[in-house]
DNA sequence: GTCTATATTGTGATAGAC
DNA sequence: GTCTATCACAATATAGAC
């Protein structure tokens, strides 16, 4: 395997990364995919059969990116507020460079749904710890009592929606100024885990 | 126009909107369609010129769904917390009868954000008075201080994010069990504003 | 208005030269 | 490994009979 193969496969890769994560796999097409990697679509199926294997191999990819390494962090035995900080500052930093990614994840997975099976095995995802801690706080009193299943979605919807609704957040709450978004969604890191902690913390 | 034309024309708009909504616009096919409104596909293009036609009724009708007339309720001088209360359960009662519409909308978006300002345009939204609302709030020392434009895109969040999410969360968080999932959604309803009000009021 | 048949175009995939 | 040319088929759209 030489340095040019290794740098078209990454051209590749990267092109269809763009392509697909955009346009999602029945909005892609393999010939903008070929322009955007500089080649062409003969070369796509030399390296990667088919459209559906080059698709398998990105979204294997993005999901690594929905679900970081923070699962070792939500089983330790840091206080409550601090998971609920590092969880939502961690999931709003990728997808701030990722900012496709929840979108294109959302409508793949609702088109093909037993993906998330493999998804599931293959990440290791397990929210009894934390569910665990948040039902131990409540009956020590510590906090206001809250369900931990609510608090889980609640946490992950104000983390990931902002990011699926971009344009239309864009338009209709920041008279189509972009970088008044960008601004607000830097903002964000602060206040989730503010206005979350808010809600269960006895005052 | 007989009986039997509205009728037909009736039946081409459900099964149209049954099938763009679950699959898109990319992922729809005319021939499903046809086959979901029991005629054919010549049939299709004879009361809607073409597929792009026919999805933009849809799309408009789908967006009426996300834009409900709770614009009047917003603007009029009822309590904070009422209207923080009467939005998230007006929104998730609208998609829990609409469960896919969410996710439709969001996909489409994202493809097509320009349709945005058509859609903006002709709901007249405005959410200006409740972020005034909120601004006199905070300063008069009523609530916690808080930034109304997180608070809104928090409010929406929470109500709109378990929709687009579904597979993930029957999954991930709730085992693959269906009914314990929608069993979840009802509790939303009193969940959501109660969360949203214990991170803002004073206590 | 509704159908069958067909035209037309787009798109994933392959063959074969270099 | 990379390209050009082409195939095979799927999907939108139209023509024309009834």
């Amino acid at each position: 395997m030489s340095n040019k193969e290794i740098s078209t496969e990454q051209a590749i890769l990267k092109a269809a990364k763009n392509i697909f994560i955009r346009k999602g796999m029945e909005g892609a097409r393999m010939q903008e995919i070929a322009d955007e990697a500089g080649i062409n679509k003969a070369l796509l199926h030399y390296y990667f059969r088919s459209k559906d294997k080059l698709f398998e191999a990105i979204f294997t990819d993005a999901i690594l990116k929905i679900v970081p390494n923070i699962m070792e962090m939500m089983k330790s035995d840091l206080p409550l507020f601090t998971k609920i900080e590092l969880f939502t500052n961690n999931y709003i930093d990728a997808f701030t460079e990722n900012p496709f990614v929840p979108g294109f994840i959302m409508h793949e997975l609702s088109r093909d749904p037993s993906k998330i099976v493999n998804m599931v095995k293959n990440a290791g995802i397990n929210p009894h710890p934390f569910i665990d801690q948040v039902k131990r706080e409540t009956e020590s009193g510590n906090i206001i009592p809250v369900d931990p299943y609510h608090l889980i979605v609640n946490m992950l919807s104000m983390c990931i929606f902002p990011f699926v609704a971009t344009p239309i957040l864009i338009n209709v709450l920041f008279n189509k100024n972009a970088d008044s978004y960008k601004e607000f969604i830097l903002q964000r890191r602060k206040e989730v885990p503010h206005f979350i902690i808010n809600a269960i913390k006895k005052k």
